[in-house]
DNA sequence: ATGGTTGAGCATCAA
């Protein structure tokens, strides 16, 4: 049975609904887990996903900041959300659900982006970030029985040096620091997971899905950053059938200055 | 080395 899963941080769910309905009906696929939404729970746009079969919401946002959601086209089971360092973001979201007789976690992060400095004892956001990576080394791709995982969010890092534009020109640049790297590398070893774009795509081929507002012709220059991922348990690794990276999209009337990355599984 | 843009929500802060 064929599954389609993409992820996209949206930043501000309600400013680019008219991109998601156009993404939607694109692509089509079974469930998309949006990160940055910037909305409140109650203000949350779900009469378009509803039209289009997104019916199963899990939805986890806040005023202003952050917010993460998963919609479905699958029913969605056991809603649950951790605080990554008790600090009361909505970063992470998570479910169940069930494809052909396997049941599949499903985690949706935002990542803390980290500042600009990349130094804790200056930059508490840096910090966090480091913190939060920390956390999410206890996260395990096999830690429910009966129980496949797949991982998706922006996790703004870009892990590998053909992740950059440029590896030696962003070694002090956050998001590709080593301390940062490392602790991903670290997150995705410990918990057995797979990196599914990688998987695909193997080094060295570049592959970005973040293009920074603040540098004109974002197309020409393409100094991307591959910061948006899709993990899974070892299991899954042998029924993905393609991926696709949407660059298009960062070309869209007022865009995200992240693309959606999307993977298909055949299970 | 610096500055560049966008969004939320209304002064900045975060990215």
């Amino acid at each position: 049975m064929p599954l389609t899963l993409a992820t996209w941080n949206i930043n501000s769910v309600r400013l680019r609904m008219p991109l998601v309905e156009k993404f939607l009906d694109q692509w089509q696929p079974d469930i998309l887990c949006l990160q940055e939404t910037k909305c409140p729970n109650d203000q949350f746009p779900s009469s378009p996903l509803n039209a289009r079969g997104y019916v199963h919401q899990a939805i986890h946002g806040q005023k202003g900041y952050h917010g993460v959601a998963i919609l479905s086209k699958i029913p969605l089971d056991d809603h649950t959300k951790r605080d990554y360092c008790n600090v009361g973001d909505s970063r992470h979201v998570s479910a169940l659900f069930k494809v052909n007789g396997r049941t599949i976690r499903l985690h949706n992060f935002y990542v803390p982006a980290g500042g600009d400095e990349p130094d804790r004892a200056i930059n508490p956001k840096f910090g966090h970030k480091l913190d939060f990576i920390e956390e999410m080394k206890h996260l395990d791709a096999e830690g429910e029985a009966e129980t496949s995982s797949i991982l998706v969010g922006d996790l703004n890092i870009a892990p590998y040096e053909n992740d950059v534009w440029s590896h030696k020109q962003l070694l002090k640049i956050v998001s590709h620091t080593p301390v940062e790297t490392e602790g991903l590398k670290e997150v995705m070893a410990r918990g057995k997971w797979l990196d599914l774009i990688r998987h695909r795509t193997p080094e060295p081929e570049k592959i970005y899905t973040w293009w920074s507002y603040r540098s004109a012709n974002w197309q020409l220059a393409d100094k991307g950053r591959r910061l948006d991922h899709i993990w899974s348990s070892a299991d899954l690794g042998p029924h993905l059938t393609s991926t696709e990276i949407v660059r298009e999209a960062r070309g869209w009337d007022r865009p995200s200055d992240h693309v959606p990355v999307i993977i298909k599984l055949d299970i």
